[in-house]
RNA sequence: UACCCGAUGGUGUAAUCGGUAGCACAGCUGGUUUUGGUCCAGUCGGUCGGGGUUCAAGUCCCUGUCGGGUAGCCA
């Protein structure tokens, strides 16, 4: 194995230029993300970029909040991004701010840069600062107080602060450029009045500072080297540079932008997530089918195929969309390795195998993992009554179908070949029941060679326990194209099933990941129970026979 | 119709600063296999268009096309 040097992305490229050059002794990064919601895959991607730089090129990575606007955020949120991000292997160490914890330092910021004559307060309302700000194509015009002292703007912002104005009366400008043709130029809006209940300040403010002018602040502040943020705030780079620029902070952060992750059949707007978790079209914020990191985990993916994922998506400027199916792929790839086998059966069908004496049993040793011996083995019982998947049986096979039907030899894997002799139908001619024959020659690969093996698991010893197979939330490609988003929900994104499992799966607990052989990879449900077992499908296996059928058809 | 950004096989990316367009996944074909899984081998397929500079252009210049972002007192 050669052991290549992997290329940089054009990130990682700058740091080592930057570091090379001397221009910074070492990295300093930030995960800055809002408390107004869960995080999601595409914040995994920010995670994995930021902290895994610091790991790369020695340095520090910061989780900080952008707790800014307290009319959106929440403690809940708070919490919940901390278990995340730890839960996916990254570690902030000391290192845990709030934007919130820079309020006194952002405000005498302001006041500098007002007494610098380049801010002001501006107490028009909203519609008339829209229409000052002109539009894409054409340059605004001055507020009227614009030129205003800068001793009535300080006057003002101060009285703003001791809360002698009621919400949105005023606002704090920056004096920039109206005519510019980037407008976050166009004296953006940097401080404004809000009551609201912090969650971290209390009601020690009603002003807040805007996004613009706490961000890069809050990174100067932290000695951030490298500001890494999504492609939207490319446009606001200006202004961040700006403020930098005009402010006495005490070190200059650079902001860099890359594109966000976008997964087919994936939505990955908070506003949406949230809309799905309050109008209960999915069960919460952890509903595992939701792309929320907690999502994911309980669903049982492993942390180690996200972080996969980030690392094969790359970091670029390009805004592509990554195919949910690579993903699926690298858990696959992960739990192929690490997971060993067991027998489940999805939906039961009885197999009563008559030739095999009544009272009779006998336990076999199937080994945990094809190709790792080092795992071991287990004992299964095997007995007159067993369970095979109603998917391993028909009536009326098509061609190339190696499974059971009517005269059929299948191998019971592990165990036996079988035939079917005969069906049992209900009285609305459902098959419930099938009658066979075994060969007690074929045990351990004797008897007929046969194409089909399918899984089993004997009545003796089997639990009951409900399986959650999980599919792709979405049925459209670009489920946020359109209005109509939550029309292409896909309603069998959940399907509950009535199992059959072996004995060996009664204690697992979640996060201990099984594969269910021919079927899946699942893990116990956080609510699973010894007494009450529930499932989560994590991935299916790849499925060759539907290829082929689709093929036929 | 202002400004900013982007464009390499189906998808995600690489090409160390002008020097053989490579990798992974998917697809297809075959092999192995007590999972129609895994694994192995082979195969298909690409520099958005037009000019220019150069011995040589994915890379530099000009121009066009297409896509994305921006008019919150959101982040």
């Amino acid at each position: 194995m050669s052991e290549e040097e992997p290329r940089l992305d054009f990130i990682r490229q700058i740091v080592a230029d930057d570091l090379k050059s001397r221009r910074h002794a070492g990295v300093v990064t930030r995960f800055p993300p809002e408390p107004n919601g869960y995080l999601h895959i595409g914040h995994a991607k920010a995670i994995c970029l930021n902290f895994g730089i610091v790991q790369e090129y020695g340095g520090r990575c910061h989780l900080r909040f952008d707790d800014t606007n307290p009319a959106k955020e929440e403690e809940e949120y708070i919490r919940a991004i901390q278990e995340d991000v730890r839960w996916l292997g990254f570690d902030w160490g000391e290192h845990l701010y709030h934007a919130s914890d820079y309020f006194e330092e952002l405000y005498s910021y302001a006041e500098a840069l007002i007494e610098a004559g380049k801010a002001y307060v501006d107490e028009q309302p909203p519609e008339i600062l829209r229409d000052e700000r002109g539009s894409l194509t054409e340059p605004g015009t001055d507020s009227p107080l614009r030129s205003r002292p800068c001793e009535e703007s300080l006057d003002l912002f101060r009285r703003m602060r001791t809360g002698e104005f009621s919400d949105g009366a005023m606002v704090l400008r920056a004096k920039i450029d109206m005519s510019s043709p980037n407008l976050n130029l166009r004296d953006p809006v940097i401080y404004r009045i809000l009551r609201q209940t912090h969650p971290k300040t209390g009601d020690a403010w009603c002003i807040y500072p805007m996004y613009d002018f706490a961000h890069g602040q809050s990174d100067a502040i932290e000695e951030i080297t490298h500001s890494l943020c999504t492609l939207e705030f490319e446009n606001h780079r200006p202004l961040y540079d700006w403020l930098v620029k005009n402010l006495p902070v005490p070190s200059e952060p650079r902001q860099i932008e890359f594109s966000r992750l976008n997964l087919s059949y994936t939505v990955t707007s908070k506003r949406k997530l949230l809309q799905l978790v309050q109008e209960g079209h999915v069960a919460g914020w952890d509903d595992p089918r939701m792309p929320t990191i907690s999502g994911l985990r309980r669903r049982g993916v492993p942390p180690e195929a996200i972080r996969e994922l980030c690392k094969q998506v790359g970091v670029t400027k390009y805004e592509g969309v990554t195919d949910i199916q690579v993903f699926d792929g690298i858990i696959r790839d992960q739990l192929n390795s690490d997971a060993p086998r067991r027998m489940s059966v999805l939906r039961p069908l009885k197999v009563v195998i008559t030739n095999y004496p009544e009272g009779q049993a006998e336990e076999i040793d199937a080994p945990n993992h094809p190709g790792n011996e080092g795992m071991g083995t287990r004992k299964l019982p095997f007995a007159r009554v067993v369970w095979i998947d109603h998917e391993d049986f028909m009536e009326d096979p098509p061609k190339k179908y190696f499974r059971l039907a009517p005269g059929a030899e299948v191998r019971l894997r592990y165990a036996y070949n079988i035939t079917c002799q005969g069906v049992v139908k209900n009285a609305a001619g459902e098959v419930v029941e099938l009658h066979c024959t075994y060969d007690p020659n074929s045990f351990g690969g004797g008897g007929n060679k046969v194409k089909g093996r399918i899984h089993w698991v004997a009545d003796a010893g089997a639990i009951d326990a409900q399986v959650n197979l999980y599919d792709h939330l979405f049925c459209e490609v670009d489920p946020s194209a359109g209005e109509g988003w939550l029309d292409n929900l896909n309603p069998d994104s959940l399907k509950v099933m009535h199992s059959k499992l072996e004995l060996s799966l009664a204690d697992l607990a979640h996060g201990d990941r099984v594969q269910f052989e021919r079927s899946g990879y699942f893990t116990p449900d956080p609510s699973s129970t010894t007494q009450a077992p529930i499932f989560n499908r994590i991935v299916a296996l790849r499925d060759g026979w539907a290829k082929i059928q689709a093929k036929q058809n």
